[in-house]
DNA sequence: GCCGTTTTCGGCCCGACTGTTTTCAGTCG
């Protein structure tokens, strides 16, 4: 099983747990379990074959039960554990508890007092009205569960950084126009660059404390109908004495939070996440005799505040250097601030070329001068035009003749930029695929007059991972080929990876000298941040790539350094930060 | 189920909001 597979075993273990009401720090530790082998960048499968199951304990969270169940998920495909559970609770009764307002009581209760186990069951009973009757139910809860039901159909269903962020732009031009609010902030998975976001949140500073987490009610009430007032709120769904929930008519969920002046850094500390993070963080203020919450860190039970109104005071009362939010997912972090490690993440800045575009000579919007106009006007130094190759008939992907035609062209152009004195360089690239019956689409001897190779991969996604590898390791062990492009060729939410054994891939690229893309395309991401790490580890450098199709696609850069950042890579990691004109310059070998 | 400068048992983060509750349970993040 792969490691993905693992997780998503684990995590209906815990569902199934959470549902039988078991003890909540078993289920918690499920989920941390299925976490951590998500995180886990080399195949935990191979870890057990090489070491056996005890090298599991290796991982934080693991421990002798878990590292066996993920041996025999790993091994075997299946868990002993995971069936009898599934056995003791109906099919579909896990959707229930995807319901807004449904948790693992409340289904529970529904299910052993109404016989309820699929979403049209559950709506046929509140429309029956049967469910108010249930102890602990009302008309208000039957009427929630009903309107939540639409929701739970399409639950799990992520909006993509790039969307949320048209949002939040919009929402903080929106917010400025009150005047109760001092400063404002996007929190939560967003501000972390996650390359999709559950919901959204907000938090505002609505003036100093009128007393003990007490807000200026007038400010609180101005910065909440600001709030409803945003276009496209559909319905409000809470709204209290500090925050209030909005869905909008796309089903995206935004929650507004006030808090006072004193609070504001500890507020985004907290409602920035991550969870573990923020476990991790409590856990620590509890050794320091230290509480910490939303509202700031105190001393012991008392409400003697030692900090709140930054986060790098929130971070130092507890001996922390300040997380770039990209980091806090409780993955590397506090082990890397104990060692003073923290890396210098890299920055959209530290960016000096692209080497993944296209021209209108294929499937691109714009001339090859047209791009090259907008890479300078971007402050970039160097770029590859990279064009499909021949196999990608639908895009008129480029033989060796229209090949060398693109060349001199290219040669024209720079010829004219060294006229001119411009310190901007264009590289002779192309985008080769990899044949579904393997190699390369286009000659040795062409490739090997190009500058910059990128092989990648359109045709044959569902083969086999035997085909798949063979495939790209081909490719990679290419005198001529200098990176891969889109590795995995996922989709966020649309399409999943290709079977592709990524460690493999990263080890191959590290003994080759070759390079992998992240493409910056915020539906790929690809690779993502899991697999950049691992790449860095492995001392493969990164190339941050726009895949561009117009002058406009240049701009998507920045998708790809959060993902780089959440990564954890440095401009060291990154080859495009670079400068020099000739790929050699950029860390790959022929 | 995990874990250890409270170290092999007894803890495990903390607070807001809602609804159905006369004092709090369930859910959420």
């Amino acid at each position: 099983m792969t490691n993905r597979e693992i997780a998503a075993a684990l995590d209906e273990v815990a569902d199934l747990l959470e549902f039988q009401a078991a003890n909540p720090f078993r289920v918690r530790a499920y989920r941390n379990g299925a976490r951590r082998v998500g995180d886990a960048s080399q195949s935990l499968l191979a870890v057990v074959e090489e070491s056996g199951p005890a090298a599991l304990t290796e991982i934080d969270g693991v421990g002798k039960d878990l590292a066996e169940k993920i041996a025999e998920l790993a091994t075997t495909g299946s868990l002993a554990m995971l069936d009898e559970l599934r056995e003791q609770v109906p099919p579909g009764v896990l959707k229930l508890m995807r319901v807004p307002g449904l948790g693992p009581k409340k289904a529970a209760a529904i299910h052993k007092e109404l016989g309820v186990a699929t979403l049209d069951q559950l709506k046929a009973a509140c429309e029956a009205e049967k469910v108010r009757g249930l102890k602990g139910f009302g008309k208000k809860t039957e009427e929630t569960i009903l309107a939540g039901i639409a929701h739970a159909e399409k639950a799990g269903e992520r909006t993509r950084w790039a969307d949320a962020d048209a949002v939040v732009g919009r929402l903080l031009q929106h917010m400025d126009g009150c005047p109760a609010i001092r400063r404002r902030e996007p929190a939560g998975s967003y501000r972390r660059g996650k390359e999709t976001v559950g919901d959204l949140d907000l938090l505002v500073d609505v003036g100093p404390e009128t007393g003990p987490r007490e807000m200026d009610p007038g400010a609180v009430a101005q910065a909440m109908d600001r709030f409803g007032d945003f276009e496209g709120v559909a319905e409000v769904i809470a709204r209290g004495d500090t925050k209030m929930s909005v869905r909008m008519d796309g089903g995206l969920q935004i929650d507004l939070r006030c808090v006072p002046t004193e609070s504001f850094g500890a507020a985004l500390q907290y409602f920035t996440g991550s969870k573990e993070h923020n476990v991790e963080m409590r856990g620590r203020a509890r050794v320091k005799g230290l509480k910490v919450s939303e509202w700031g860190v105190f001393k012991g039970e008392s409400d003697e505040r030692v900090a709140g109104e930054t986060e790098e005071e929130v971070y130092a009362a507890l001996g922390l250097p300040l997380f770039p939010p990209e980091l806090r997912e409780h993955r590397r972090e506090f082990e890397w601030a104990e060692e003073g490690e923290l890396p210098r993440l890299i920055e959209l800045g530290d960016l000096r070329g692209d080497l993944h575009m296209h021209t209108s000579a294929t499937d691109g919007k714009a001339t090859l001068r047209e791009m090259v106009a907008a890479a300078r006007e971007r402050g970039l130094e160097y770029i590859a035009i990279t064009d499909h190759s021949k196999r990608v008939t639908m895009a008129s992907g480029l033989d060796a003749a229209r090949l060398r035609e693109q060349w001199k062209e290219v040669d024209r152009v720079n010829e004219e930029l060294a006229v001119e004195g411009a310190e901007f360089r264009v590289l002779k690239g192309i985008e080769c695929d990899i044949l579904e019956s393997g190699g390369m689409d286009l000659d040795d001897d062409v490739l090997a007059e190009a500058d910059w190779v990128i092989a990648s991969l359109h045709y044959g996604q569902n083969q086999p991972r035997a085909k798949i590898m063979e495939r790209l390791l081909f490719a990679v062990e290419h005198p001529s080929v200098s990176i891969i492009a889109h590795p995995t060729g996922r989709l966020i939410g649309r399409r999943p990876p290709y079977e592709v054994a990524v460690d493999e891939l990263i080890a191959a690229a590290a003994e080759h000298g070759k390079l992998l893309e992240l493409n910056a395309n915020p539906m790929r991401l690809d690779l993502d941040d899991i697999h950049c790490a691992a790449a860095k580890e492995a001392g493969v450098p990164i190339v941050i790539s726009s895949d561009a199709h117009s002058p406009a696609g240049l701009d998507v850069l920045r998708y790809g350094v959060l993902q780089a950042r959440r990564a954890g890579l440095t401009r060291e990691d990154v080859a495009n930060c670079r400068g020099g004109a000739s790929w050699e310059a950029l860390g790959a070998s022929s």
